[in-house]
DNA sequence: TGTATTATTGCAATATTGTCGCAATAAATA
DNA sequence: TATTTATTGCGACAATATTGCAATAATACA
């Protein structure tokens, strides 16, 4: 299944990237200006996920987010980061903190989803 | 608001307290024996996490899990520890591994909700 | 450049999770 | 036993996310 170069692939990326911060695709069809479809920026971003050029986050709020995989390379583990999501600005941002955790080996460990939920220093000072 | 005992109410929390695990409103469901109306087994798992006797973890499955607070005390943080969500048996346990990060003062830290998602040790050895 | 292939998109329908209003029921108290 | 009101069942509803299908358009190739 080859990829194929789209203007709302773009939109939906460049969106993203702009933004710095995990989006939900509400978030994102709102900022994105251009009319496009609810379930094409799903399956946009499902893909982008399956690329590895995307990760999602499943907030506490049941959602998922969508953010850039920045450092997402072989060395540091992509999803193995925390995320802060702000009740006030509904933003989640990566924050660099690294997870941590030991679990026995058992235990086969696909996924991990760590979101700290709160009010961001941005948001906490106003 | 003076809460009642009903037979409802100790069903919903036996189930939780013989399975030791975190379950969902649909699991719950299923094992409960008697039947009892989807909306009302909601209510009841959300006066039990206002009361502190539950606790609620969303995972990245984006549907809400509930489990018993064991060590839940005025000295250990309710939430502040992992979960694993075992995507064959389709259960959440509570792990006794804490959660640890450091954040800046100027965040306001609400909630913690971190799941590792896989196969638990049990699924693992079949 | 023109054509064929098939990835992508829009639309409508659907599934699932969770909540809410309202009337009926029943637990606790006097 | 009678009263108060927390709890429940039912139906409706909201929101998120996915899917099937036909139409569109990006890519490759003649």
């Amino acid at each position: 299944m080859k990829r194929r170069n789209t203007a709302t692939k773009e939109a939906v990326l460049s969106v993203l990237q702009s933004s710095g911060k995990a989006m939900s695709q509400g978030a994102i069809e709102k900022k994105i200006g251009i009319d496009i479809n609810r379930a094409t920026i799903y399956r946009v971003l499902n893909r982008y996920c399956d690329d590895g050029v995307l990760h999602r986050i499943v907030a506490d709020d049941g959602r998922q987010y969508f953010a850039v995989c920045i450092k997402c390379d072989e060395h540091l583990k992509p999803l193995h980061h925390f995320h802060f999501r702000c009740e006030k600005c509904e933003t989640i941002e990566c924050l660099p903190e690294p997870v941590h955790f030991s679990l026995s080996n058992d235990y086969v460990v696909k996924r991990v989803n760590c979101v700290i939920t709160g009010i961001c220093k941005d948001c906490a000072k106003s």
